[in-house]
DNA sequence: CCGACGGGCCGGAGCGCTCTCGGATCACAT
DNA sequence: ATGTGATCCGAGAGCGCTCCGGCCCGTCGG
């Protein structure tokens, strides 16, 4: 019934096109040294055949598995709250997929899931591995550098990278933040907030340092913790707003933040731009173009991201197959600009 | 520098334990047949070694994979505008895992793509396959079916899934819709419109005719098209507001539509729920709690829909291999019930 | 006490592939 | 005609595993 044909074999191919296994191989390969009438040939019985080379074999030789895992630690429930994570995902897929690479996804649950992520990464099915939201007690580096992979983390992780050559894709976070806060000033406000996001994510640590670089002396009771929930941003406007009602624009940790400020804003009668200014960060689709205003807001290039994790994964990768000595050293890592978006709110 | 030491072989820990290798595999892979003593003195050269069994090495033999191919094309940007995808491939990967199955993501482009998957999955690199989003003419089924997989759907495919018991899972939408409606008729609101979802999509067509079922006779001006877009559900409702000014309640096909329409409706001074009652679908976290009201809408469990997807597919897997005749039938479609969740607006 | 029987364990074959060698072939120069 | 490389191709070994057949040894009936 579901009972599958048997796939012809390099055997099979060899045996119809009338010569030997390894010609086969060489041509299916693509190494030279078959005479064109005799490749073609071999080209020909393949067709006919539907030949399919079985990877597990191949595998098996050559210690190649031309798959790569792909990391996401779950409790990370931001990264499924938001289309991040997917657009992420789809920058991955295009690099791995343009050099013939799968894309396996392992999505860890909580602590116990590490060994069973552990035990993957060992069983030798990939052969590297990209990770994203890393913090500072993860035993998953631990485990990836046992298991001997190369590895590529996405955001700057929680010990900022320093260690053993990290390598890392991150946006410019705090370039960013400055970015907006200076467009804010630019736009004549003074009295600049920021709420900022959990502060235990190296992006919320990074957009408040490039607010402070900007806002040197300013009031500290202008920034107020949120946690890059619109509910954390009603949360922290109101506060804003009872401690600092002279305020005359935020900068918000994330679009979602911002959404919440708005609403927070709008119900105390201030109006957004005019009498507050807001500027959000994500550039996070639908929401951001939603609100009431449209939000201001800092871009980053998400799938941008997500590929050049790929990418410099994939360069690691055959560095080590091809080079004898390191070519042009271990890659290092990356952060990628971020631009303002202007809409209404600011 | 990154030299990979050499992993530890069966005929390794075999030696350590002064077994064969036969006897090795056989208590790493469970089966009886090994007495006690024996067997822990094996169990201890395992732990010794840190041994961990080849996976391409077991494929080649048992021709079993332990991994699934999840399939999403990638046209639908639905899919990436919202965090269904996420939802989903959570709930699949959660099953997944417990079955000690990799999940193997590809994210198909477009037109051309098809060849590269259908040659991944003649490939052999996977026993099994799960597929979002299927349109009529798409030759996905064609190329999984040739290459001897099994199948389970997500969503009902175009063509009604009449064709070769093609399984597939998916939310009532039509129930939902009819819940939907009849809320609204509970209310008191006689005149109740509907904005559709982009009808080459099975869901909004299902959405429609339980809007359907419940309002039969209904004035045909009382259903506009939209397209699942915040942008289509302004355009509708200013359409519906034109036509059928006297209308006092409007079933949107999802949450994104609705948010569009809410703000419509604002512009126009309606008020909701008080004039205009407004209820949408899919409960999508955060835009339903955030509009303006608060949003009612029609709730689906998507991450259900990804587990019981990857359950129905193992389940098909091991029938295969277990069974010497169908145990119970290929596994049959599944609709999952919608729950309608009370807020705000209606 | 001997032969039959059976469960526990081992050796070997082989899954489909790659890759190293060495043999065959051919052009060209000797 | 013969040597000489360079070039092309094939045979064979082996990657790490599973599984089959058979050997050995313990056990029991006669």
């Amino acid at each position: 019934m579901s009972e599958t044909v048997p796939r012809p074999t390099l055997e099979a191919v060899a045996a119809r096109a009338g010569v030997s296994r390894a010609t086969v191989s060489r041509v299916v390969n693509g190494s030279d040294g078959v005479r064109e009438p005799l490749a073609e040939r071999v080209r020909q019985a393949v067709e006919e055949l539907g030949y399919v080379p079985n990877q597990a074999a191949r595998s098996l030789v050559t210690k190649r598995h031309d798959a790569i895992a792909v990391i996401v630690a779950e409790p990370e429930t931001r990264v499924f709250s938001d289309p991040f994570f997917a657009r992420q995902l789809r920058g991955i897929s295009k690099e791995l997929t343009a050099h013939d690479n799968q894309l396996v996804l392992l999505l860890t649950e909580g602590r116990d899931d590490h060994a069973r992520v552990g035990r993957y990464l060992a069983g030798g099915h990939v052969d590297g591995a990209l990770v994203f939201s890393l913090h500072i007690d993860d035993p998953l580096p631990e485990l990836i550098q046992r298991a001997g992979l190369p590895a590529v983390f996405g955001g700057r992780p929680d010990w900022g990278g320093g260690r053993g050559g990290v390598v890392y894709v991150d946006s410019d976070n705090r370039g960013g933040a400055r970015d907006a806060v200076r467009h804010l000033l630019g736009l004549g406000r003074s009295r600049v907030a920021h709420i900022t996001g959990a502060l235990d994510q190296t992006s919320a640590v990074d957009r408040l340092d490039g607010f402070r670089d900007v806002m040197v002396g300013a009031d500290p009771g202008l920034v107020v913790e949120g946690d890059f929930t619109a509910a954390g941003g009603e949360r922290a406007m109101r506060e804003l707003l009872d401690h600092c009602p002279g305020l005359d624009a935020v900068f918000a940790a994330n679009d979602l933040t911002a959404a919440g400020a708005l609403r927070v804003l709008r119900e105390h009668g201030r109006r957004v731009p005019d009498d507050v200014a807001v500027v959000g960060f994500d550039d996070m689709l639908p929401i951001a173009e939603q609100t009431d205003p449209p939000l201001t807001t800092v871009r980053q290039d998400i799938e941008g991201m997500g590929r050049l994790m790929a990418r410099l994964l994939l360069r690691d990768l055959d560095r080590d197959t091809t080079a004898d000595a390191a070519v042009g050293g271990s890659p290092s890592s990356v952060i990628l600009p971020t631009t303002l978006v202007r809409r209404a709110s600011a």
